[in-house]
DNA sequence: AACCAGGACGTGA
DNA sequence: TCACGTCATGGT
């Protein structure tokens, strides 16, 4: 049943192409449309350092963020240094906060930068557990697992607000299931593809931001014959 | 003009 | 564990 909701959300959207990068072919790094920037249908992303600690940047300014709000964050950046852990390090702390700005909670997540930047470069290009990544202030679940699925290609399911609703309207899980709870069911009733997770926390993500809102529009929904709303 | 966005953490019970 | 409160900008 989990695997034939992925199926049609597949079929529906198509491959998302996640986590999003900057794309730096321009002359200065751009990502405006939907898949502009994005790797649909390529899944050898990351393929460089950079774009490994991109994606643990954009992981954490996204914290409870739109992502339009995280990508204009993510210019900025690029616009004031190269995205690296030495690059942001230079920047002085009004610098680096300004440039984060529009994703909120600038004063937290410079903080959390840092302390990240550190923890990173402690790391030596080694892939962290998630132990380790948890034990760093200002990363918890969902930030960890996003960073172990998409920065490091490990095959764990990241859980987020819209999983937990979507996934409680299809009737899987309780409302306010713990996040370990949601988390097991998807991993224990899918294989443990790194593709398969990767797409279908994309894929949950944009039928979220479609249909599935708080305030839910149903009509178009491609899963209204599962939903139990 | 409230409400919400790809959360995490601190606190008091 | 549990239930709130806090953090903050910008789009709808």
């Amino acid at each position: 049943m989990l695997k034939k909701i992925y199926e049609i959300l597949l079929q529906e959207y198509g491959p998302q192409g996640w986590w999003p990068l900057l794309d730096y072919r321009g002359t200065n790094p751009t990502k405006t449309g939907a898949v502009e920037g994005y790797h649909p249908a390529e899944y050898d992303f990351p393929k460089t350092d950079q774009q490994i600690f991109e994606i643990c940047v954009g992981a954490i300014l996204t914290q409870n963020t739109s992502w339009a709000q995280v990508e204009k964050a993510l210019k900025n950046l690029a616009h004031e240094t190269i995205i690296t852990p030495t690059g942001l390090k230079k920047l002085e702390e009004n610098v680096l906060k300004d440039a984060i700005k529009p994703a909120g909670y600038f004063n937290q997540k410079a903080k959390k930068l840092l302390l990240f930047i550190d923890f990173y470069a402690s790391l030596h290009r080694r892939t962290p557990s998630r132990k380790e990544l948890l034990s760093v202030w200002g990363i918890g679940k969902e930030t960890a697992d996003s960073i172990l699925l998409y920065a490091y290609g490990l095959p764990i399911f990241v859980v987020d607000a819209y999983t937990r609703r979507i996934f409680s309207m299809l009737g899987f899980v309780d409302k306010d299931a713990e996040y370990d709870v949601i988390q097991n069911f998807v991993m224990n009733n899918l294989p443990q593809d790194i593709i398969v997770y990767q797409e279908f926390h994309a894929l949950i993500v944009e039928h979220a931001k479609r249909h599935c809102k708080t305030k839910p529009d149903c009509q178009k929904c491609i899963l209204k014959k599962h939903c139990q709303l």
